[in-house]
DNA sequence: TGTTAGCACTCACTTAGCATGAGTGCTAAT
DNA sequence: ATTAGCACTCATGCTAAGTGAGTGCTAACA
C-alpha cells in the first residue's frame, strides 16, 4: 500500500477542509466539494488506507476523518503551498515599521500584537539576546542628595540601572572617579570571573566609600540574573477561547496556566533558536498541556550570535501556511527595524 | 416597610450563602442552615420585601434569590465583617518581602502573582508614579565605538536609557563634558519648558557634535511619553475561567479582551488613586464588559504625591471581605518594601 | 397583628425514547 | 479498479414525562 498521488490529493482535501470547518470530513463531502473525478466509495477505500497508514483518524466510529499529527506533519513538510502575504497583511506589517519605534520593548509588544491579530492565534516573542554574560560598561552617576545611580551595560546592549542609597554621597567628581575605576575593573568581565582578589582590591580602592561595595556586587548579580532571564512578550491569549478545540473550559484553563508560566515558553523559544523555522505539531510538544496544540517559531538574527524568536500557539488544526508566511514576513520586518533602531538616530 | 434587623440578617445569610455556593438561595435553605428562629414562610415574606426594596432578585420565577448590586453595596458598606488575614496568608505575604527584591518591576510582578494566588481573582498593579514630568538627571556615557548612552531620570526615579549611534564618537572626556552640560541645561525642566531658545543654545554648545541634538530631543520625548504611560502588571487572568459566572465562553472572552487592552485598566486604576480603597460593584463599573464584575482597588503611597494602585477583578459574587483584607495587607507590604528597597543597599 | 402550615403553581433540570442524518464498511455488479 | 447499494453505527436534536427546589397565597393560630 503506497502513498500514491490520489491518496495525497485526498489527504490534502481532508486537511484543507478540516482546517476550514473544524468538522470531521466525510467521503461524500470530498467527492462533492473537490472534483477529484472519483466517487465517494473510492474515496472511502482510500481513506481507509490513509487511516491504516496513520495519517488520518476517526474521532469516533461512523464519523468523518480528521488529520492526525502525522498527517499534519506530512502536510507541513511536503504538501503545503507556500502562501504569499496578502496586501492587507503586508500593509499591516508595514504599519508597525512605519511608526516611530524607538524602544525595543515597545517594538516587541507591537510585533506580538500584530502577529496575533493577523493570525488570530496567541503569539509571543523574545528579545534579541547575544553576549549577555560580559560587561561592556559599568558607570556611576550622581542622582540626588541620598543616592547614586549605577548603570550596567552588557556586550549586547542589555542594560539595567540601579539606585544605590548611601550614608554619605560623594561629590560629583568623586562619583565619576569611582565610576571610571569600576569601569576599568569590570569592563570585559564575565560575572564568574569576579573573584576575591578583584573584590578586595576594589574595596581598598573605594576607601572611605567602601559601603558602595556590597550594593555594587549585588547590582552586578541582579543584572546578570535579569540578563539570563529572557524577556518575553505575549499577545492574544484570549484568542484561544475562540477555537472550538477549547470550548471545553478546563482545556482552555490548563493551556492558560501554561502560557502564564513564562518559563515554559522561554524554554520552548530557547530550544528553537537554532532553527530558522520550527513547527511542533501536537504530541511533538513536550509540555503536556500543549499536546493538542501546535507551536510554530521563527528565529530572527541581528548577528550570528544575537538572536530572538517569535512564535505562535494554536490548535493543531491551524492554518500552517498562513502562520508561516506571517512569521517569515515578521522576521524580515523585525530584522529591518532592529538594524535601523539605533542607526535611525543619525538621520531621523 | 423598613430594613429591620431581621431583614438584614436574612440578607446577610443570602449573601453569605450565595458567595459560597454560587447558587440562588431559597427560604428553606436559610431556615435550615441559619438558626434565625423563624420559619421558612416568614423568611419568604421578608425576602419578598427585600426584593421589592431592590436588595435581592430572582434569576427566574420560582428560583431562589441572589443579591443585587445594591444588595452587595449595602453588604460592603455596612454588613461585612472586617476579616483578619489568616496565618497562612500572612506567611505568604511575608514570603514576598523576605525575598531579595531589588528591582521594582520584579516586586510588581511578584505582588500581582501573590494577590491572585491568594484570592483566586485576577489581580493587577500599577507602578508608583509621582513627579514624572520633571527631569532630575540627564547624562551621557560612552558605550562603544559607534554609540553613546543617554540616561534620563525623572524626579520620581523613573528612568530610561537611550542608545545613540553616531558618525563620530567623541572621546570619553568630551562625552562627559557634553553630559555635564546637558545636565545643567535640563535639570529640573519639564518637557514643555524646553523651548526654541534652549535648543538653539544647545546646538551651538554641541558644536561639532551637533548631530547629537536630534536624537537627544527625541530621547527626551520618548522618555516623557513612556513616563506618562503607567506601567501595569497583571496576573491570574486565567482564574476568570474557574468561576461559573464565566462558564459562558463568550462572556469570558469579552472580559479577557478588556483585560488585554491595558488602557482600560490603567484608566480605572488612575481614577481610583484618590481613594485608599475603592469597591466598584457590577453596574457601577463604566466599562460594558465589566458590568458583571466587581473591581476592588487599594492605593499605596510612598509620599503624598507618589502613588500606585493594586486591584483585583472578579465576579460580583466575590469574597469582598477576604479580598479587602488581602489588599490592605498588601498595601502595607508594598509600602514597607518600597521604603526599604533603596535603603536596603546600605546594610544588606 | 405577626407568624406559620399547607397547598397549588412555576420552572429549570434530568432522563428516556425516538427520529434524523452524516458517515462508514462491505458486497456485488460493472 | 471502480462504483452503486445497503446495512449498520453513532452523534445530535427533539419531545415528553418526571423530579425537585422554590415561590406566593390563604387560612388558621398565638
Amino acid at each position: 500500500m503506497s502513498l500514491n498521488d490520489r491518496k495525497i490529493q485526498i489527504l490534502q482535501a481532508i486537511i484543507n477542509d478540516y482546517i476550514e470547518t473544524a468538522e470531521p470530513v466525510g467521503s461524500r463531502t470530498i467527492a462533492k466539494k473537490y472534483n477529484l473525478g472519483i466517487s465517494s466509495a473510492t474515496i472511502r477505500n482510500e481513506m481507509s488506507d490513509l487511516e491504516e497508514m496513520g495519517f488520518i483518524m476517526q474521532p469516533h466510529a461512523s464519523s468523518g476523518r480528521i488529520p492526525s499529527d502525522l498527517g499534519y506533519r506530512l502536510y507541513v513538510d511536503h504538501l503545503m503551498k507556500k502562501r504569499e502575504l496578502s496586501l492587507e497583511e503586508q500593509g499591516y506589517l508595514q504599519s508597525v515599521i512605519s511608526r516611530d519605534i524607538s524602544q525595543i520593548d515597545y517594538l516587541m509588544e507591537e510585533t506580538a500584537r500584530v502577529i496575533s491579530s493577523l493570525t488570530n492565534y496567541t503569539s509571543f516573542i523574545s528579545e534579541p539576546v547575544g553576549q549577555r554574560a560580559r560587561i561592556k560598561q559599568i558607570r556611576l552617576l550622581p542622582l540626588d542628595m541620598v543616592s547614586v545611580l549605577l548603570v550596567i551595560v552588557t556586550e549586547d546592549n542589555f542594560m539595567k540601572n540601579h539606585v544605590i542609597k548611601l550614608g554619605v554621597v560623594p561629590d560629583e567628581d568623586k562619583i565619576f572617579e569611582i565610576g571610571m575605576y569600576l569601569n576599568r575593573a569590570f569592563q570585559g568581565c564575565a560575572l564568574q570571573q569576579i573573584g576575591r582578589e578583584v573584590i578586595s582590591r576594589l574595596q581598598i580602592q573605594l576607601g572611605e566609600y567602601s559601603e558602595l561595595l556590597r550594593p555594587i556586587l549585588r547590582a552586578l548579580q541582579a543584572t546578570m540574573d535579569a540578563a539570563e532571564k529572557v524577556q518575553l512578550h505575549m499577545s492574544g491569549a484570549r484568542n484561544i477561547l475562540a477555537f472550538p478545540e477549547f470550548s471545553d473550559i478546563s482545556k482552555a484553563k490548563s493551556l492558560f496556566q501554561t502560557l502564564e508560566e513564562k518559563d515554559v515558553l522561554v524554554t520552548l523559544l530557547e530550544e528553537s533558536k537554532s532553527n530558522d523555522l520550527q513547527v511542533l505539531i501536537g504530541s511533538e510538544n513536550t509540555v503536556q498541556s500543549m499536546k493538542d496544540c501546535s507551536v510554530i517559531t521563527a528565529t530572527y538574527k541581528l548577528s550570528d550570535d544575537t538572536r530572538g524568536t517569535i512564535g505562535i500557539v494554536g490548535p493543531t488544526r491551524m492554518d500552517y501556511s498562513q502562520v508561516i508566511s506571517v512569521l517569515n514576513g515578521m522576521v524580515q520586518n523585525i530584522e529591518k527595524v532592529l538594524r535601523n533602531l539605533t542607526d535611525d538616530n543619525r538621520d531621523g
